[in-house]
DNA sequence: ATGCCTTTGTGAACGCGTGCACAAAGATGG
DNA sequence: CCATCTTTGTGCACGCGTTCACAAAGGCAT
């Protein structure tokens, strides 16, 4: 039976060995004293707590570029999603097909969720169109939006919004990118490191992730 | 000379007021006391600490569908960002128009990097290249890298990369969905809320962000 | 000029998560 | 069957960031 030790994950992961352990332990004590913990078994177990296991049907609504680039990636079979439909409101769109799928009209919207119990939308639409888009969506039954349109979408209680700002990762970058250059001379007149509000984990990263102030104009 | 209180800054943003004069204080003492801070002056500064007045040039390399979604958005130049160049190895979509460029061939990379002092490169090509055009990117002089391949790219010391995965947002749903829907019946086997290792704060969140394990399988 | 009112800037306390360190558990070999 | 060795699971302490609370500062009205 092939093992690990939290030790080997831990150096893997580069983080703690007893901070594994601990995660570990909320899902129950799946390890064996001595030995460590059963590969195919503690997979599972992730798998199942992240919802890998299940199947989860999503909808992407507006197929312009960024749509279109969602519909190829690879990552959402092996992660547990299936691309229900494409959507798009434009009808020259319609019958078309992305990534093997044939884009559906806007109209088809509403039969397209509840036929297949779709309960996570994708929005890739311009900025004017996401909040109707939202709004028809969550009426639907959809209760997680995964927002790609650069605008706060407003929903009702017990709906749940991320929103991914494609500009955001490269400003953390170039904020790097300033202090490199300033440190070379000028000792930066702010204090080394502190106060922090918004905080971005990823891998592959070089040192300690980029602390930015919590609010920055447009 | 329009003003606005730590109060009410917080208020809209959804923090503690204490933290964010603090994490003002960090910038400097830019408040007046009795009256607040200066709108003009505060977003001068917080712009400038962020790197948002300088003017960051960047490449764009790979321009299949989310190559030509990031040159399309519009998000990049508000916040300070210039897009040099658009490159790509396929010889077809050399001199073709995206968003207002030509592409360019890869070819002409190193010579981009250099006539146009770029720093920063945002890598959106299929994952078999992606170490490839980093190892090129840096030779050159980039120094931070924006990559969106699914890949974990390896740099020489001081050079910064951050990886976009662009379905970790959709699992963080998927997640809650899951939540959502256990707890109608089964209380959750799992312990509330507790042993946190990755973390990811956004606009936009119902509740407090998911707590996901810090190793996961593909 | 003086006193009052508002809001900043920050010292100090609190709370939480991380990391240490060890006892308990189990495997393994003699 | 016992001794030993490895590795888990976790209590506890430390450290850091958040929050509280207040003195100092400045505006404004009288």
């Amino acid at each position: 039976m092939p093992t690990v030790s939290s030790e080997e994950l831990a150096t893997a992961a580069g983080v703690n060995s007893a901070k594994l352990r601990k995660d570990f332990s909320y899902l129950g004590s799946y390890g064996t004293r001595g030995v460590g913990y059963d590969v195919e078994y503690l997979v599972y177990q992730i798998s199942r707590e992240l919802g890998l296991t299940q199947d989860w049907p999503v909808v992407i609504v507006g197929i312009g570029n960024l749509g279109a680039a969602l519909a190829n990636y690879g990552g959402f079979a092996s992660r547990g999603f299936r691309v229900a439909a494409l959507i798009d409101a434009d009808p020259a769109m319609a019958g078309k097909p992305v990534a093997g799928l044939p884009v559906r009209h806007t109209d088809e919207l509403e039969s397209i969720i509840s036929d297949n119990g779709v309960s996570i939308g994708v929005i890739a639409t311009p900025a004017g169109a996401a909040q109707q888009v939202c709004d028809r969506l969550v009426a639907a039954g959809v209760t997680s939006i995964l927002n790609f349109a650069p605008t706060v979408l407003s929903v009702p209680e017990g709906v749940d919004v991320r929103k991914v700002d494609l500009s955001i990762e490269l400003q953390i970058l170039a904020f790097h990118e300033q202090r490199k250059a300033g440190e070379e001379n000028a000792p930066s007149p702010v204090p080394p490191r502190s106060g922090a509000a918004v905080r971005a984990a990823s891998e592959n990263r070089k040192g300690p992730d980029g602390d930015v102030p919590a609010v920055m104009p447009a």
